[in-house]
DNA sequence: AATAGGTGTTAAATACTGTTAAACAAAAAA
DNA sequence: TTTTTTGTTTAACAGTATTTAACACCTATT
């Protein structure tokens, strides 16, 4: 469910270029090419990219140059260049114009990847995180405190309640699928668990119990579905 | 005003780990050298540091084992790799395990010296270097001093008390795993030493009893968790 | 209707956690 | 050294969470 990283790659060698490309796509990004520096900024300007790959020898404007710019207008977006010698002084001057990493050619595109997932696990450390409030009917459930509300009423929910209930909220008036939620909260979708998980359903329908426009429903064979009127 | 980064540097030769060392500290930074993995991470566990520099072959416990290890209790110091070999086997691995960055023997310590400020400048642009000091709710805790401060009420803590405290503050919000407190604090795991942490639990939750923001909850089967509001 | 597998529910059994106090160990003071 | 203090572990018991067992019931299929 984590959204696509929007790539700019910029890379003047067409073959190179194109196959990247279509590798990064493969791999479940959006990626835009550019051939050189120049257009390669307009692109970054017009645009919003979470990820730059910038190739150092280029024709019109080149990698460290086109990197300079980028940190003029951009302090923290991830850069990383790709270059076809390994000088040291070349390494070093990548990471003074701001870059984060440094691949030389050839380079694995499998390597590619898990470099940036390096860097952008820093980057994106961050990630806003779901609220973990959610209505149900007459309540109010947060995930967080594992306190499910309504007016006066509260219950504290146990870990598995909790997680089972917050499964439930993210599919209301949908299938949660049995298998898929045995995985998510118990790990294992074998016989026990499954019994198990159908004591857990009867106790939270003892929680809901209380706004009659709630409502745990099952359909046989597939899962369960939060039912609010 | 930039305060020293302290380094934890892991590498079994002497010659290359002491030049290193002083390499470090002459480019104005703390280091801390032990010769095994082992070693390492107890002494991770024990202080603070800002960057981990690893050795992937040592006796003992090797460089990515250890860095596994850590990414259980810490899932954000950075790590470095350094190793003899180029294999991309291990090369992924690195990454795998959560490393951030990767080197191969000979190496220009100058290099290395821009690998990691390019590490960090990711590190820190979100948040605030590791000074050993956290806030919890109304408190605030400071690991080096081994105390816990709530306006004129102050708490002295034990060894125990201390490094739970941090393995919790570090996972705010989060899960931290039994197991994973348990070999970072006792050594070991077993059924006595979880006696042990349990009844340390109670203590804490005493001295936070103040703020009524601030809980440690249980997760059943799987560890802690400090939530504050 | 007969069958087989899925579900609802309650209660018992097991596993895990909370807390206090006593026992033990290590360090500091006398 | 012996005593005192402090920190840690072990023991004991209470309480909670989760799983398993048991049995009644439902649903789809033949």
């Amino acid at each position: 469910m984590n959204k696509k990283t929007k790539i700019l790659l910029v890379e003047d060698d067409p073959n190179l270029g194109t196959l990247l490309s279509e590798y990064l796509v493969a791999k479940g990004n959006e990626c835009t090419l550019r051939t050189n520096g120049q257009e390669g900024f307009e692109t970054f300007v017009k645009g919003t990219f979470d990820f730059l790959i910038l190739d150092v020898m280029m024709p019109i404007k080149d990698g460290f140059t086109m990197a300079k710019e980028i940190r003029g207008i951009d302090k923290d977006v991830p850069i990383l260049f790709l270059t076809a010698k390994s000088l040291k002084e070349d390494t070093l001057q990548g990471f003074n114009v701001g870059g984060d990493d440094y691949m030389t050619k050839p380079f694995s595109m499998e390597e590619l990847l898990v470099r940036m997932s390096a860097i952008l696990r820093r980057t994106q450390g961050s990630e806003e995180q779901d609220q973990g409030t959610y209505n149900i009917g007459a309540f109010q459930f947060d995930f967080n405190q594992r306190l499910l509300i309504n007016g006066g009423y509260e219950q504290k929910l146990t870990t598995k309640e909790n997680a089972l209930l917050k499964l439930l909220c993210k599919n209301v008036n949908g299938v949660l699928d049995r298998n898929h939620a045995l995985n998510a909260v118990w790990g294992d979708d074998n016989y026990f668990n499954g019994r198990s998980m159908d004591v857990y359903i009867a106790k939270l329908r003892k929680y809901l119990k209380l706004d009659n426009n709630v409502e745990i429903v099952n359909v046989h064979g597939k899962g369960f579905k939060l039912f609010v009127k």
